[in-house]
RNA sequence: UGGGCGAUCGUCUAAUGGUAGGACAAUGCCCUUUGGAGGCAUUUGUCCAGGUUCGAAUCCUGGUCGCCCAGCCA
């Protein structure tokens, strides 16, 4: 069952309608030709738990959920925990926290480990129908005996061993009588097969390792290609979607149910997301986990579903770009503007506006009376009339961002400079008069002064101002620490690489920016983890767990799309 | 190079023998108390060569290019 709020359903109707893809076409002939008579349409997101989801596993569930709710029917969500030693609890927490947070609740938990004793019988079975075998060839000698891809393979060996002697044997090794690799179980194919797949792949290794939820109980563990479809046939799932490198193992899937004649759970693959600037290997992010090239799996600059979360992009969001970005079996990149397109779309929507200096500079208004202090009501969100104001306030001396003021405005420069009369937001028109600056001759103050008639922003005389600018009150800001991500790759293919190069190399080595005197409205110190802000004319941010009361942490999720720096791109260009 | 899968604007995708459309990006204009948001407009595409057909992105043939497979990983 999903779960999407109505918000987000909205959100999402509202949109262009969606195209239709291969897989909701394919079952919707199975819907219409009954294959599966009157039973519901079931389906399930398995991963192994060896580590964080990441966008690329959004796509996945949005698909594995979205589509079986399209058709009435339920998505159980199944580790496929077939391998000890990769795998730990740590993930399975997160992998379900991550699956909620997207907004999806699974029918039924389920693991690949609660089949091994079905598995295991079956395996039996296929021994006794002489439909596999013991091996006790080598990993190497497996390997040699395989072939290549232009060449078959041999037989085994051992491929023809009695039923008895299989039996035999697949019982002891069970039983742990015999050390980590000296022999598996392979199922009794084609060592022909152009498909490698199906040179009798190996069903089941001898591994003593301790599994983190059946301990010490097996010391034999099925293989991927083994136990995949057979949990899905349990789970009498309809439709199995993965990744297009698993077509290759499709007619395995399908031998292995045959042979045992269970529920007949088909396949379907589609393609993997693959995004610019990006890196969605889980293996290679596991490494910059463990090698600390970023602070954790939850490091804002992470794809991770966990890292996402924590820069601040919402699950609605994520949800709309899976939707825009369709299914199909092509191998490309997504431009990564498009997963930002529909995050700030949705934080537009949504955010709380707030002004925030990020790189302050002093502003003193002359003519305004010292010490006097007033307060302007301020819309939360101009989108969304019903978001409230809130009190902001204002006095003699503000900050301004030293972005806003230049001494020697540049071509098209509409904010403040000597002589220019600018707006500040909500507040006055002020016009600059004089600076001042330090021995080093860097500005360090701008004065100021203002218009009295022009109270809440509007001059009675209808006069107008290019300028509009965000501003925080010198005396009420509060401090806080803000955190700029950018991408973490600074090449669009992180494997554009150089001969011998690792994809460490294309590491964007400013991908964080730290801003330690950053000013705030003082309604900001009541910022909630999991709240969203747009800091007006700068970006949408949000509070990073790393806060404490007297040190506040806001990491920037976005910044605003920005046409002013287009101007001075070109004009630099 | 054996097998499998694929190829449509710069990018991601629709069109299921009958008008090549949408989104993102880009560009220009309008609007704006966020150079945000919004509105309008514009640009660019069916891998190539043949064939079938009144009509082909779609079907056929032959090329070309790309991705995946030789773990006792998933």
């Amino acid at each position: 069952m999903t779960n999407l709020n109505p918000e987000s359903n909205a959100a999402q109707t509202q949109d262009a309608p969606t195209p239709t893809n291969f897989l909701r076409d394919m079952i919707a002939e199975d819907v219409r030709t009954k294959k599966y008579g009157d039973a519901q349409i079931q389906t399930r997101f398995p991963p192994e738990p060896n580590g964080y989801l990441h966008i690329g596993h959004a796509k996945a569930i949005c698909i594995d959920f979205g589509l079986a709710d399209e058709f009435g029917g339920k998505t159980n969500l199944r580790f496929d925990d077939t391998n000890p030693e990769k795998e730990e609890q740590e993930y399975v927490d997160s992998i379900m926290a991550d699956v909620r947070w997207l907004g999806f609740e699974w029918d039924r938990l389920c693991y690949a480990s609660d089949y091994f004793g079905q598995l295991y019988e079956w395996a039996l079975r296929l021994i006794k129908a002489g439909k596999a075998y013991v091996d006790d060839l080598s990993a190497d000698e497996v390997r040699e005996h395989r072939g290549t891809l232009t060449e078959p393979g041999k037989d085994s060996p051992y491929r023809n061993r009695s039923i008895e002697e299989n039996l035999d044997l697949f019982t002891r090794m069970k039983n742990g009588e015999f050390p980590d690799g000296s022999r598996v179980l392979r199922a009794k194919i084609d060592m022909a097969s152009p498909n490698i797949n199906m040179r009798d792949p190996v069903m089941y290794r001898i591994l003593h390792a301790e599994h983190q939820r059946t301990g010490n109980q097996w010391c034999i563990y099925p293989m991927y290609d083994y136990a995949h479809g057979q949990s899905d046939s349990i789970e009498h799932v309809t439709h199995s979607m993965c990744t297009l490198e698993f077509a290759d193992h499709q007619p395995l899937y399908r031998w292995y149910i045959e042979q045992l004649g269970i529920f007949p759970s088909q396949q379907r693959e589609f393609d993997r997301l693959n995004l610019t600037y990006t890196m969605l290997s889980k293996r290679k992010l596991l490494e910059f986990v463990q090698d600390k090239h970023v602070s954790g799996w939850d490091d804002p600059r992470m794809p991770t579903l966990a890292g996402i979360r924590r820069r601040g992009f919402t699950p609605e969001g994520l949800r709309a770009f899976c939707a825009a970005i369709g299914i199909s079996r092509t191998n490309g990149a997504t431009d990564i503007e498009m997963l930002e397109h529909y995050q700030r779309d949705d934080l537009n929507r949504r955010a709380s506006r707030a002004m925030a200096v990020l790189n302050p500079l002093k502003l003193v208004i002359d003519n305004y009376p010292a010490g006097q202090v007033e307060f302007f009501e301020v819309a939360n969100n101009p989108e969304d009339p019903t978001a409230g104001t809130r009190p902001v306030p204002f006095s003699r001396e503000i900050f301004i961002d030293q972005d806003d003021f230049r001494e020697v405005p540049p071509p098209k420069y509409y904010r403040l400079s000597p002589g220019k009369e600018v707006r500040l937001r909500n507040a006055y028109f002020i016009t600059a008069q004089s600076v001042v600056k330090d021995a080093a001759g860097n500005i360090v103050e701008v004065h100021c002064t203002y218009d009295p008639a022009s109270r809440g922003g509007n001059s009675p005389d209808g006069r107008k101002v290019k300028s509009t600018m965000h501003w925080v009150s010198a005396a009420h800001a509060i401090t806080a620490e803000i955190r700029l991500y950018d991408k973490l790759f600074s090449k669009a293919d992180p494997y554009d690489l150089e001969e011998g190069q690792d994809v460490l190399s294309n590491l964007n080595p400013k991908s964080l920016e730290i801003l330690l005197g950053a000013k705030l409205e003082p309604s900001l110190a009541n910022a909630k983890l999991g709240d969203h802000f747009q800091f007006e004319r700068v970006g949408y941010f949000c509070l990073d767990p790393d806060s404490t009361a007297d040190n506040l942490v806001f990491n920037r999720t976005l910044p605003l799309k920005d046409s002013w720096a287009k101007i001075e791109k070109k004009a630099g260009a």
